[in-house]
DNA sequence: CCATTAAGGACTATATGTATCTATAATAGC
DNA sequence: GCTATTATAGATACATATAGTCCTTAATGG
């Protein structure tokens, strides 16, 4: 089981973002470049930030992306599920009459994965950070 | 991100083979059918246990699964890596000098859920557990 | 020797992830 | 209003992983 690698890249565009000043948008190009990815490709997980509330988009000329909330109130976990989704991480193909037990020991695993992702905040990182990420 | 159904079909099974005689094997026959799942694939996964060590398997009449170790010292994560493998989480796809900080934090995660699903053992479902499972 | 049962290889189908390209819409600056 | 710039959205292509089948081989018990 491994994250895609999409939310690889969403993590690093995030710190991107809260390197960069916070009234002037980054642009897809230039978050491309450093990442080394397809412009395009970047660009469609940038818009799943977007619509995920984490980020705000500004069109046209001088455009591009910036924060849409303080660095400390974005968290690891609000970043990971906007690109993976928040669907559990096992579901039980049977159907024994109660829940399934099995089902409840993982999702008290990924609970507590959750809860320290979730503690986790963009500022945690980002003050440790050279210049570059 | 999800784990696969294998993953799903694995426990079922093991929780089948703790509620079956420990001396006696079990074919994959009846597990396929308690579990709703085709015989040829689930033999696929229950080899997967075996090489991975929580099982053993005796070919023959009157052969099958049984298990390996006493039920109390069968954890979810051993039984989970063996079908999922046990590749890191996130890998990062940027080579900044040190440590990636990012991948830092969510392999911290990633701990403390593994840390979590290693106390779970087989045994503690097991004992509350009605008839079939 | 024969029936039974696991193991393994080859193969197929479907879904998902990782892209690329093109067209459209919105914005800033002139 | 016009043009350059930039995000959004749709269609498409490709690779990989997942889920599953089928057939053959090997081992075991009676």
């Amino acid at each position: 089981m491994k994250y895609s690698q999409a939310t690889d890249y969403a993590l690093h565009a995030m710190l991107n973002l809260v390197a960069s000043a916070p009234d002037k948008p980054v642009g897809v190009q230039q978050l491309a470049e450093k990442l080394g990815v397809s412009p395009t490709y970047l660009s469609k997980l940038m818009t799943k930030l977007v619509k995920a509330g984490l980020i705000v988009s500004t069109p046209g000329a001088n455009g591009g992306y910036r924060l849409r909330k303080a660095q400390d109130e974005i968290s690891f976990l609000h970043v990971i599920q906007a690109i993976e989704g928040t669907a559990s991480l096992l579901e039980c193909s049977l159907d024994h009459g109660d829940e399934c037990l099995i089902q409840q020991v993982v999702r008290d695993a990924e609970r507590q994965m959750e809860q320290l992702l979730a503690s986790k905040k963009l500022s945690d990182v980002a003050k440790r950070l050279p210049a570059t990420d």
